[in-house]
DNA sequence: CACAGGGTTGAGAGCGCTTCCATTCGGTGC
DNA sequence: GCACCGAATGGAAGCGCTCTCAACCCTGTG
């Protein structure tokens, strides 16, 4: 490794001189080497290697107008973003595609409703050269800010204001969050359960209600005093399934909208003696790390590849900048990521 | 809002040109507009919003060597990173303060011991102009990377290479572990308990040892039967527990490394229905929201500022940055945050 | 009334890189 | 052996900005 000569670094112009060849040559064969004789590209190599030379990256942006990184916006109000393992996982599926694609990843955390004027200037500066952001509510800021600027976006979770799950406004990418629940509560439905209550999620997070409309699919007509409304935390999971003993204490089945409130379910329902899946079966959502593998009893839940949804976002992403440079390619649609249901013990 | 033009953006030129002034004058109001006379700085400034200017970041760096960038490298081998509450508190007070001066965060997450050549190159490509690590482990190349890149780091906990806690080789924050354990330790022991239990976390995060010696300089000669070894998650806590009360059945207090085992340790100790305070009084650490509170008994516990850690690892490095730009002001120093006792029902 | 001097302004030189375009090179067909 | 053609190479023009330095203006003073 050549020692870090004080101050400056060398430059192409450095390499082309101890290569002897110009710098347009040596500019060639950083970039891949492409119409260049073999001999000239061992020879620059060399010289590249020798002098420890790292491509300015601000004067390449500069006439390339490509940043090489792309912003994630996450402006979840909530402290959840990074506690919630969901952001996590889908960060770090982001993380590995933009890494494989030499692509670099910014951080954009909105505190506060006023932040949202210095994510439009940062994204119309040229810093980045698209951004993902995540599932929005309906009077979200930020795709007006990212079309003006101009800057190619992907969403994970479908946007509210899309109007049905495959809305094509928007590239996003989203599990199959109605098509799992179906499969859930069919599940349940084929296991001979006749009274299936619902704990969903906060009615405005899109995912939560997908879920509520594949429940609704499969139990059309559905008794409304079968269906809980949650936060999608543990407590509230807790208190839902608490409300619903109270109100149908007759109910054999539950299928709970994350696997978070499924495990406070479940220990209400230990706490009150009631068997499960004997007397009353769980189905959750996710498939939750550390969660639903660890409920008394393991949880029977949908299973959706979240780090896999953060790649999925991460190369639409990539592939839509691809297509704005080279010129050809589709616009890049919107991914539905699919679910399985995976059977464990308490249903 | 002005419309974006199709395709190129307007350069300083054209605002220069729009304003009836020279490229420098309009630099100059540019970026604050010192010595220029206000009659000119309000025409720039004028054409500046006409044409809805916003500077050409790449350029700029290319010409003053800054990026406004600094990267947050987080390389815990763990999926917890992001689930942890910890980190993203940090981050958040990290996001806050770069934001408050308008520098980005760019995180390079480690995936696998083969990225940290990736890193390096990209630390040292000039992408941004600081980095801020988490507490690495004795043979992290990370220290390496940065030096040799020559980019200022700071780091988040102290590194286990650094001999004692205010050792200023490397700029460093980290609460004062070793200070808040004393002050737990002896609080239990003011209350009069007299065969107070230790359990810690991992020994290969400074944290947890300096918890541990702070436990020890109030205990000196402390039975080692009285000391359990945990790995800072809810589960191990409960085992720890567990385990010292077979060992020790007489413990009267237990001082526990941090909050998610003194919730798992609580557990046990209601499971086997031992009365806390009465009988075991229990003292966490961290304070962490959404655990300490919500404990049964809530749990009394030593409160560290987390998000402030992160604030100030961001302002040390800034600082740092400001002072190599300028030229003075003295090399930043490491800092420890204090920590305070919060008292609540079990102890 | 000429001149010194401080404060403003503008001209222009780069920052390091990519890329167009002209030039040169090596080889092929006649 | 020569014209000719595509491929390889080099020269040079910027990309948009900052910043030095020289030119300029104006005021105050001798």
């Amino acid at each position: 490794m050549p020692e870090q000569s004080p101050g400056s670094r060398p430059t192409l112009e450095a390499v082309a001189a101890r290569a002897g060849v110009s710098r347009a040559t040596a500019s060639r064969v950083v970039n891949g080497g492409d119409g260049v004789r073999k001999p000239l590209v061992d020879k620059v190599l060399q010289a590249v290697d020798e002098l420890g030379y790292i491509p300015n990256h601000a004067a390449r942006t500069l006439v390339t107008r490509r940043t090489g990184a792309v912003a994630v916006v996450i402006a979840e109000p909530e402290i959840r973003i990074f506690s919630d393992p969901f952001f996590s996982q889908q960060i770090r599926g982001i993380s590995k595609e933009l890494t494989a694609h030499d692509t670099q990843l910014v951080l954009l955390l909105v505190e506060g409703p006023g932040d949202f004027d210095r994510i439009a200037r940062y994204l119309s500066g040229g810093h980045v050269d698209g951004a993902l952001a995540f599932s929005l509510h309906t009077d979200d800021p930020l795709p007006a800010i990212t079309r003006r600027a101009g800057i190619p976006t992907v969403y994970g979770g479908r946007p509210s204001w899309t109007a049905d799950p495959g809305d094509q406004a928007v590239p996003y990418v989203d599990a199959d969050n109605r098509g799992g629940a179906r499969v859930a509560v069919q599940y349940l439905r084929d296991l001979g359960r006749e009274r299936i209550a619902h704990i969903g999620g906060p009615p405005d997070q899109t995912s939560a209600m997908d879920r509520l409309d594949g429940y609704r699919d499969v139990l059309i007509d559905v008794d409304p005093t079968l269906v809980a409304e949650g936060g999608f935390t543990v407590e509230s999971g807790a208190r839902a399934m608490a409300e619903l003993l109270e109100r149908r204490p007759d109910l054999d089945a539950v299928f709970v909208a994350n696997d978070l409130m499924a495990s406070g379910a479940l220990r209400v329902l230990r706490e009150r003696g009631i068997a499960v899946p004997e007397q009353v079966a769980i189905v959750g959502f996710d498939d939750m790390d550390g969660v639903a593998e660890e409920t008394d009893p393991p949880l029977t839940t949908v299973n959706q590849d979240i780090e896999g949804q953060g790649r999925l976002m991460a190369r639409l992403l990539l592939r839509g900048l691809d297509r704005d440079r080279t010129g050809n390619g589709s616009a890049p649609d919107s991914v539905i990521t699919p679910t399985t249901l995976v059977r464990r013990a308490s249903a």
